[in-house]
RNA sequence: GCCGGGAUGGCGAAACUGGUAGACGCAAGGGACUUAAAAUCCCUCGGGGCGAAAGCCCCAUGUCGGUUCGAUUCCGACUCCCGGCACCA
C-alpha cells in the first residue's frame, strides 16, 4: 500500500481548519488504513509507504538532480496556466475546459520561471511503444497518443527582405503541398518577432495594442469552441515565400498558438479552413492550390482541405498531393529554406508547484554561482515544520526564514534555496518500484530487487489517470533505464481501468450529498457482504450503481450458505467411497468439480469476478436441492461435504471472514487462508453425456441426449427419430449436414 | 470536425473461438409455512400466436443490409449514448 500523500487536499483542509498538513494527512492514513483492515484486504503492510515522509520523498529529490544532470530538469520562463484561487500553477492537463480541476475557478495566464522535466525528449518513445502495450485497452493507448500528438511535417524558412538582418521567419506545416496557396503568415501574439517586425512602422501601436490585449485573456477565452472570434492585426512587414518568391504579409492572430510548431504558421486560406475564415474577415486574398482529385467539386462556401490534384502551383500543378509534397521538400532542403520534422503536442512537464504540502526542489539560488544542486549527501532537504498555512500569497516556503537562507554548496556564500515543491505526479510516477524494497536508505531501491519484480503483471488504476499519471510513469521508467537502474523500457504489462462505483446513477460526492459510508455499510451488513456485492453487481471495468437490495440479496447468498453449513458444524467429514454412487451423487460431484475449473478460470485468466460468484451460486443452488432431495447415508452426506467445503474453499477471496469462520466450525483445524486452492479433478468434472443441438435449416428443433464424442451417422440416426425434427423433414430433400461433434448437427433440407 | 468505446428482459448482467440468447442476482406475481407479519422454502417471470392440455409455432440482442448451413459474435451503412483530442497549422 502506498499513500499518495502529498498535495493540495491536505494543505487546503489545513488552511481551513488550521491544522498542520502532516498532522492532518496521518490521522486520515490512520482512519483509512482501518477502513481497508475492516475490509479484510490482504495488503503487505510491511511495504507500506508514503510520499510525504522523509524517507521517500528524498528519493524524489535523488531523482530530480539525476534528471538535472542529465539535462532533463530545467528552469525557463515560461506563460503558465494560474489558478487565482488556488494561487499556483497548473498543468495544461490539470486545465479542463479553461477552469481549474479541482476547484473550477477560471484559469488565466502568468509568466514565471518554473523547473520543467524533458518529457519531450521521449515523446517519440512514449507514441512508438504504444503498439506494443497490448494489455491495454484501445481506449487509454488511443487518448495517449492524442495527447502526445505526433505529427509529421516541414519547417520552412520565410525571409524578411524589408529587414535583412534579422533571422528568417520560421513556420511549421503539414501541408506544404499547399504552399503555393500561402498568401500570409499569422504570428502567435506571445511570438518574439512581434515586436521587431511592427518596429517603426504605422502599425506598431495597433500591434502593440493587439499584443497586450490577448496576453491578459484568460484561458477560457482561448477556446474557440467557447467563443473567442478569430481576430488579429497587420504587422506592417512582408515576408517573401522562398518557393514563390512572393511577398505576403505577416499578420499576428489569436488563433495561432505559441506553443505549437513556432507559433508561426503560413496561411492557406484557399485549402485551410481557419486560414480562411481570418483571410474573409480582413479581406485577404484566397487562392485554392488543391482541389478533389476525382471529378467532385469543391465545396463552394468552404475551404478545400483534403489532398488532391495542385492548381496554381506552376511546375507542380496537376500532381497528386503526396507527389507535390516530396518534391517541395526535396526542392526546398537544395535551396535550404526547408527540412522535415516531426512535431509533438505533448509539451515538456512542468513540475514546479507554489506550495507547502510537496517534495522541496532540491536546488539553491546563489547570487555568485547561479544554479547550483544539493549535494546528493544533503538530501532529504526537509519541509520546514514551522510554516504558517494562509493560503494567501506566493510559495509558502519562502515564509521560513530557516529554510530559505542556505550557504552555497560551491562558494559557501550566502544563498537561497528553491521555494517550489514537486507536483504531485513526480511521486505517482515511480512509487510502484519502491514496493520492491521499501526500506532502502542507500537508493531508490535496490535493482536486483526491482528485476525480481518488474514489470508490473497487473495495473488497477481508473480511467482518469489515462493519460497524466500514465504517461508520466512510462516516462519515468524510461529515465530509469536509461539512468541504469532498470532494464525495462515499459512499467506496465497489463492494465485494468476499473469502473466507478455510482449512487443513483451518478459518481457519489459530498455536494450530491449520495455518498455511502463503508463504515456503515460494513456495522450494517459486514464487511464481507460488501466485498461480495461489489465484485458481484457488474464486471470491474464497468460502473456499478450501489444498489442496496443488491446488497441486500448477497447478504442473503451468505445466509443461505450458513444454513447449508450449519448442521455439518462439528461433524466429520467422511472420505467418499469407492465407485458405487448414485447418479444424482455422481452428478453432484461433477458439478462441484466444474465449479472449481470455472471459479479458477474466471478469477485468474478473466478477471470476471462476477461470473465466478454466479458460478458459486449456482453450486449453493445444486447443493440445497440435493440436500432435500436424498437420502442420507454415508455417501450422500461425503458427497454434500465435499461440495459444500468446495463452496466455503472458493468464496475465500471474496467473503474471506465468512469462509475462515464456516471453514473453523467445519472442524479443520488450519486456517482456510493457509490451505491450498481446491483442485479440481477433471475426470470427475468431465460430462459423459452431451446434449446436442439439432437444428433444422439453422434453426434450433430438437436435442438428443448422446456420449460424448458420439459419430455423425448415429446422431444423425437419433435425430430423425425425434418426432419434432422428423416433421420438419418430411416432404424435403436433404441437401447437407453440418455437424460439430458434441455441440450440434444442422440439417440443410430443401422442399 | 477527427479518433476510440458502447447499445442484450422491468433492472444489474451472462453467453470465453461463429453453434441452444437471457446463466446468476435484483425487482415483480403466485403458492406453502404462520393467528398475523418477518424470515424461509417452492413455482412463474422477453413479446406474440395456436391449443382443453402436453406441447407447438412466430418475433426478439439499437436500425437497415451483407457474408454463412447457422450471426449478440464477422463485414458495410446508419441512429443514439459515453469518452478523448481539437483554431495544433
Amino acid at each position: 500500500m502506498g499513500w499518495d500523500s502529498f498535495g493540495l487536499p491536505a494543505e487546503n483542509a489545513a488552511i481551513k481548519k488550521g491544522i498542520h498538513p502532516r498532522i492532518w494527512t496521518e490521522d486520515n492514513i490512520t482512519q483509512m488504513k482501518e477502513q481497508l483492515k475492516q475490509l479484510g484486504y490482504s495488503y503487505d503492510w510491511s511495504r507500506e509507504i508514503a510520499a510525504h515522509r522523509p524517507d521517500f520523498y528524498r528519493w524524489n529529490q535523488w531523482f530530480f538532480l539525476k534528471m538535472f544532470e542529465r539535462g532533463l530538469a530545467y528552469r525557463a520562463h515560461r506563460w503558465v496556466n494560474w489558478c487565482s484561487t488556488c494561487q499556483t500553477v497548473l498543468a495544461n492537463e490539470q486545465v479542463e475546459g479553461g477552469v481549474c480541476w479541482r476547484c473550477s475557478s477560471v484559469v488565466s495566464r502568468k509568466s514565471l520561471e518554473q523547473w520543467f522535466l524533458r518529457i519531450t525528449t521521449y515523446a517519440e518513445e512514449l507514441d512508438a511503444f504504444l503498439p506494443k502495450l497490448t494489455g491495454w485497452s484501445e481506449r487509454v493507448r488511443q487518448m495517449q497518443k492524442n495527447w502526445i500528438g505526433r505529427s509529421e511535417g516541414v519547417l520552412v524558412k520565410f525571409r524578411i527582405p524589408d529587414l535583412p538582418e534579422m533571422d528568417p521567419l520560421e513556420i511549421f506545416t503539414t501541408r506544404l503541398d499547399t504552399i503555393y496557396g500561402a498568401t500570409f503568415c499569422v504570428l502567435a501574439p506571445e511570438h518574439s518577432a512581434v515586436a521587431l517586425l511592427c518596429a517603426g512602422t504605422p502599425q506598431e501601436e495597433p500591434v502593440r495594442e493587439f499584443v497586450s490585449r490577448m496576453m491578459r485573456r484568460d484561458v477560457v477565452h482561448q477556446d474557440a469552441q467557447l467563443g473567442e472570434e478569430k481576430e488579429g492585426v497587420f504587422t506592417g512587414r512582408h515576408a517573401e515565400n522562398p518557393y514563390t518568391g512572393k511577398r505576403v504579409p505577416i499578420w499576428v492572430g489569436n488563433f495561432v498558438v505559441m506553443e505549437y510548431g513556432t507559433g508561426a504558421i503560413m496561411a492557406v486560406p484557399g485549402n485551410d479552413e481557419r486560414d480562411r475564415e481570418f483571410a474573409q474577415l480582413y479581406h485577404l486574398p484566397i487562392l485554392p492550390v488543391v482541389r478533389p482529385a476525382d471529378s467532385s467539386q469543391a465545396p463552394p462556401d468552404r475551404a478545400y482541405t483534403e489532398p488532391g490534384v495542385l492548381l496554381n502551383s506552376g511546375p507542380f500543378d496537376g500532381m497528386a498531393s503526396a507527389q507535390a509534397f516530396e518534391a517541395l521538400v526535396k526542392l526546398g532542403e537544395e535551396k535550404g529554406c526547408a527540412r522535415r520534422m516531426v512535431q509533438f503536442r505533448i509539451r515538456d512537464w512542468g513540475v514546479s508547484r507554489q506550495r507547502y504540502w510537496g517534495t522541496p526542489i532540491p536546488m539553491i539560488h546563489c547570487p555568485a554561482c547561479g544554479v547550483v544542486p544539493v549535494p546528493e549527501q544533503d538530501l532529504p532537504v526537509l519541509l520546514p515544520e514551522d510554516v504558517v498555512l494562509s493560503g494567501e500569497g506566493g510559495s509558502p516556503l519562502a515564509a521560513s526564514p530557516a529554510f530559505l537562507q542556505v550557504s552555497c554548496p560551491r562558494c559557501g556564500k550566502g544563498a537561497r534555496r528553491e521555494t517550489d515543491t514537486m507536483d504531485t505526479f513526480f511521486d505517482s510516477s515511480w512509487y510502484f518500484y519502491r514496493y520492491t524494497d521499501p526500506g532502502n536508505d542507500q537508493a531508490p531501491f535496490d535493482s536486483t530487487a526491482a528485476a525480481q519484480w518488474f514489470p508490473i503483471d497487473q495495473y488497477i488504476g481508473g480511467i482518469t489517470h489515462a493519460i497524466l499519471h500514465l504517461i508520466y510513469c512510462r516516462f519515468f521508467t524510461k529515465v530509469m533505464r536509461d539512468l541504469g537502474l532498470v532494464a525495462l523500457d515499459e512499467p506496465v504489462v497489463r492494465l485494468l481501468n476499473q469502473g466507478m462505483v455510482l449512487k443513483d446513477g451518478s459518481a457519489m460526492s459530498k455536494s450530491r450529498g449520495n455518498v455511502v459510508e463503508p463504515d456503515a455499510m460494513i456495522r450494517r451488513y459486514g464487511a464481507d457482504t460488501c466485498r461480495l456485492f461489489s465484485l458481484f453487481a457488474a464486471p470491474p471495468e464497468r460502473d456499478m450503481d450501489w444498489n442496496e437490495q443488491g446488497v441486500e440479496g448477497c447478504h442473503r447468498f451468505l445466509e443461505r450458505v450458513w444454513r447449508l453449513a450449519a448442521p455439518q458444524f462439528s461433524t466429520q467429514a467422511a472420505p467418499i467411497p469407492e465407485g458405487a454412487l448414485s447418479p444424482r451423487e455422481t452428478a453432484l460431484r461433477r458439478k462441484t468439480h466444474q465449479t472449481i475449473l470455472r471459479v479458477t478460470e474466471d478469477l485468474d485468466r478473466r478477471m470476471h469476478f462476477n461470473t465466478a460468484i454466479a458460478a458459486i451460486m449456482e453450486l449453493v443452488n445444486e447443493l440445497s436441492a440435493f440436500h432435500l432431495a436424498g437420502t442420507d447415508d454415508g455417501a450422500h452426506r461425503a458427497c454434500f461435504r465435499e461440495g459444500l467445503e468446495t463452496v466455503v474453499r472458493l468464496l475465500n477471496p471474496f467473503a474471506p471472514h465468512f469462509a475462515e469462520e464456516v471453514w473453523e466450525r467445519l472442524g479443520s483445524p488450519e486456517l482456510l487462508v493457509h490451505v491450498p486452492w481446491p483442485h479440481a479433478n477433471l475426470a470427475l468434472a468431465e460430462e459423459p453425456r452431451v446434449e446436442l443441438v439439432v437444428q433444422v435449416n439453422g434453426r434450433l428443433r430438437g436435442k438428443v441426449i448422446v456420449e460424448k464424442g458420439t459419430a455423425e451417422p448415429e446422431v444423425l440416426e437419433r435425430a430423425r427419430n425425434d418426432p419434432k425434427v422428423e416433421a420438419h423433414l418430411r416432404g424435403k430433400s436433404l441437401l447437407k449436414t453440418v455437424f460439430v461433434p458434441d455441440r450440434l448437427l444442422n440439417l440443410v433440407v430443401r422442399e
